[in-house]
DNA sequence: ATAGATTTATAGCCATAGCTATACTATTTA
DNA sequence: TAAATAGTATAGCTATGGCTATAAATCTAT
């Protein structure tokens, strides 16, 4: 049943988006905060920390309370993994003649359920397009 | 933020998932009953017959207790939307060069986060490859 | 018609993700 | 330096979706 797949891919969905960002912030930034991580997905601060603690319990990330988040290198695989993908799909959907907007929107939310096979398809025509 | 659109896709995803699948059932065998969307959804009857529940008291399905599930209007219309969708998905992938077992399974997960254009985009490429 | 099998419903548990309200720590600024 | 502001943590609530175990209803077949 590739059900059961979706329903995995949901539970590592969010897991890969928070560590994306984190990874976003620190090479933009410098430094990851709580605050600014709720403000970019939308959410509450205290949800925000909520996640940051599991991801910590989880070994994905390390900090001190009160100070900045960091990747863990088990984090920092899985956030260049994401990035990379979520790259290959946005100009994948650019070169479909999607608007910036839109592709980047659509992104977001198919990335996660993109397989490797997939993934190689969308690369070997954006190769063709050559964008 | 287009993170808020993913957290809602979310949300109704289960639900379209359930709909579509009992309108097929319903095409298929005549009847929709909780053990068969279990089985097909890979997951404990209890499970199933609690997101029913559900989904009956938010009005997309109608039944009597211990008979068969049935779509309402509201429900019917989601099903057929989804189904829709499914298919453009689907066909997309086998265009882009997918064997039907991947393109299956990317398909479940991606057409959840497909907006409108994107649908209208893939669509086009599929009556380009005449397919 | 009833016993056994199947199906459906319910209870009670867990994890995740969302929220608000409030408490605590750190930083900034007057 | 002390007060105000900003940032972080915690508590307690909701909803969803997953599970197992068990009870109740329906079907089936003897």
């Amino acid at each position: 049943m590739s059900f059961k797949k979706v329903r995995n891919a949901h539970k590592t969905e969010n897991t890969e988006d928070y560590l994306e960002l984190i990874s976003e912030l620190l090479t933009i930034k410098g430094e990851a905060r709580i605050v600014d991580i709720a403000n970019r997905l939308g959410i509450a601060q205290a949800t925000a920390n909520k996640t940051i603690q599991r991801l910590q319990h989880q070994g994905f990330i390390k900090r001190e309370p009160y100070r900045s988040i960091f990747l863990s290198v088990k984090g920092q695989k899985i956030a260049s993994h994401s990035k990379k993908r979520h790259n290959t799909v946005f100009k994948f959907l650019l070169n479909l003649g999607l608007d910036e907007k839109t592709a980047s929107a659509d992104a977001e939310g198919i990335e996660h359920h993109v397989s490797d096979k997939t993934l190689k398809k969308m690369n070997k025509f954006n190769a063709k397009k050559n964008v």
